[in-house]
RNA sequence: GCCCCCGUAGCUCAGUGGAUAGAGCGUCGGUUUCCUAAACCGUGCGUCGCAGGUUCGAUUCCUGCCGGGGGCGCCA
């Protein structure tokens, strides 16, 4: 049982005691920011005295007494503080405990969750027409969707990650008749795409071949060596053009049809999306008989609940208008409000050259994601997606990323993680055998450096469930910027492999640096990040 | 006019219904007979945009306003 359960139950029954019932989970365990407020802080009885008819701070002392009387595993003082909180001084015990369960999971079980066992989940992000390659800012919905699955199969979700291409519709003829122009020398069309690569494409092209046909797999190609470089792969790749051919439109119109959900109007067919708290109702077939993108996408979003019970689409913030159609679409077909997702991310407005660089393919003089991976290198592009919460909008000024490559987080992080290993190279070289865990005294562990480290590793469990609930990947880069932070302070304090260090002392600490390369793979690997041995 | 996101240190951003709000960069100054100094330590006079409200307690939740970004097509 981790500490966090032991105190909240310790609390439950001293509540009882004092003739108050209170649920374990609904008492609130955290960690005070203040050392001096303990190890551990509950505000259980400022929570509970009005409801109970006590005063807060008379009912936190009753509470510490018959603590203190019997304490708990590990805690050393109870104390009451402020208005009323508990305050738990707790035995580095604690953190030794903590030291030998992360030995014990491994980098495959530590921080792994079971909230989403028997429960799965399809993502769709990136889903980038195939008419170019990916610009730079398509690299943070990749980032993002791909950390942001890694996460949900932490805790234990089955996920399939899917990449919708829209290979049909207008944009694809005007791409298809953009290469057959460049082919012959000539502009692009009136809307089409101006693109410098559309003129490279279009020399590669043989001259017998189908320019949307051709152009779409060469696009397709290019999207994902892009995404392969930047450790995004996908399970599943729908294509409109299949969708259309399987009849599934036809299919997902029928059954809005039957529901009594469709009306004509004006010539057109509509969809009374404002039954489910739409703005305005949404045209399905356009009274030139031709359909909407709309329509083959609820076919596309029925058809995604085959590949997974709950439904999350990543996409940009000039796509919010779109979650309310859909949502009221997927509930026409009979499913749980709460199982369609969408996550709006926050755009990406990028520098180069000192000034904004545009990011329409059709405009052309684009930073494409391929750039930012070659002049900064995939972790760094990966990680600094990763940096911030995707509610903000992020500027990345590509020359000043490509310049202070050298500072970035990124290599904060991986360098404690080239540490850790060379301590065992260096180990190894100076002949010393790490003993195993059970016959080494972890009670050692005594130095601020190696506490502040233990406390760090103890809270990826948490952070990792955390991230997965808040769809937010960046709090696992918070995390491994804090746990590189207290790896290389240790380091700094605490030598390891120097002759006049006690082999007990030398044991206890190769065993935390153990414990802290777990942390780190864990933590880099829901990132998307390497973790390399060297540097 | 309506809808969504943001407004925290000089800059870029974390963060939390709690008790003294943090990190990186930048500035200035230190640390190595020792496991890679890509490191460590010190150095910050912040109205947490403004005004109300809820609460024992609000920077965090609610409402309004101001400022910035995005969206309101029989386009996708």
């Amino acid at each position: 049982m981790d500490v966090r359960q032991h105190l909240r139950s310790a609390l439950a029954a001293a509540l009882d005691g004092a003739g108050i019932g209170t649920e374990p989970e609904q008492i609130g365990i955290e960690r005070p920011g203040n050392p001096a407020h303990g190890d551990w802080s509950s505000n259980v009885a400022l929570a509970t005295a009005k409801r109970a008819g006590r005063n807060p701070r008379e009912l936190a002392q009753e509470l510490a007494d018959t603590l203190n009387a019997d304490p708990p595993r590990h805690v050393t003082a109870v104390e009451v503080a402020g208005a009323g909180f508990v305050n738990f001084r707790l035995a580095p015990s604690w953190l030794h405990d903590v030291l030998a369960g992360i030995v014990d999971a491994g980098v495959g079980e530590f921080a792994r969750s079971a909230v989403g066992a028997g429960s799965s989940v399809n993502i769709e992000y990136v889903s980038a027409n195939p008419t170019g390659p990916l610009h730079a800012g398509h690299g943070r919905w990749a980032a993002y969707g791909d950390s942001l699955a890694r996460l949900f199969e932490r805790c234990g979700y089955e996920v399939t990650r899917e990449f919708y291409v829209n290979d049909r519709g207008t944009q694809m003829s005007l791409f298809g008749a953009s290469l057959t122009a460049r082919k012959a020398g000539e502009d692009p069309p009136e809307g089409g795409y101006f693109g410098e690569y559309v003129v490279e494409w279009a020399q590669e092209m043989p001259a017998d071949a189908d320019p949307v046909a051709w152009g779409t797999e060469r696009a397709h190609l290019d999207q994902v060596e892009v995404l392969a470089s930047m450790n995004a792969e996908f399970d599943h790749w729908a294509s409109e053009n299949r969708l259309a051919q399987s009849g599934a439109v036809e299919a997902a119109l029928a059954e809005l049809t039957e529901g009594g959900f469709v009306y004509e109007s004006e010539g057109a067919t509509w969809l009374r999306t404002t039954d489910f708290g739409d703005g305005q109702d949404r045209v399905l077939i356009k009274s030139d008989g031709q359909p909407t993108y709309f329509l083959p996408d609820i076919a596309y979003h029925q058809q995604k609940y085959s590949r997974g019970e709950r439904l999350i689409d990543i996409l940009g913030a000039d796509h919010h208008g779109y979650v309310s159609r859909m949502t009221a679409a997927m509930q026409m077909l009979g499913h749980p409000a709460d199982s369609y997702e969408v996550l709006i991310g926050q755009h990406v407005t990028l520098i180069r050259d000192g000034a904004e660089a545009r990011l329409s393919k059709r405009a052309g003089q684009m930073v494409e994601a391929r750039d930012l991976v070659e002049l900064a290198g995939a972790d760094v592009a990966r990680l600094t997606f990763l940096l911030q919460s995707i509610d903000t909008t992020q500027t990345i000024d590509v020359d000043l990323v490509v310049a202070e490559s050298s500072e970035n987080p990124v290599y904060y992080v991986q360098y404690a993680n080239a540490r850790v290993h060379s301590l065992a190279r260096q180990a190894a070289r100076r002949g010393v055998a790490l003993s195993p865990l059970a016959e080494v005294d972890l009670s050692v562990l005594t130095h601020p450096r190696e506490l502040a480290l233990l406390r760090v590793l103890s809270e990826l469990p948490d952070t990792v469930e955390r991230a997965m609930l808040a769809r937010a990947p960046h709090q696992v880069t918070t995390w491994a910027r804090e746990c590189a932070a207290a790896l290389h302070g240790f380091w700094h304090d605490c030598p390891i492999l120097r002759d006049d260090i006690d082999e007990e002392v030398r044991q206890a600490r190769m065993w935390l640096v153990e414990a802290t390369r777990i942390g780190l793979g864990v933590s880099l690997d829901l990132l998307g990040v390497s973790a390399p041995e060297s540097m």
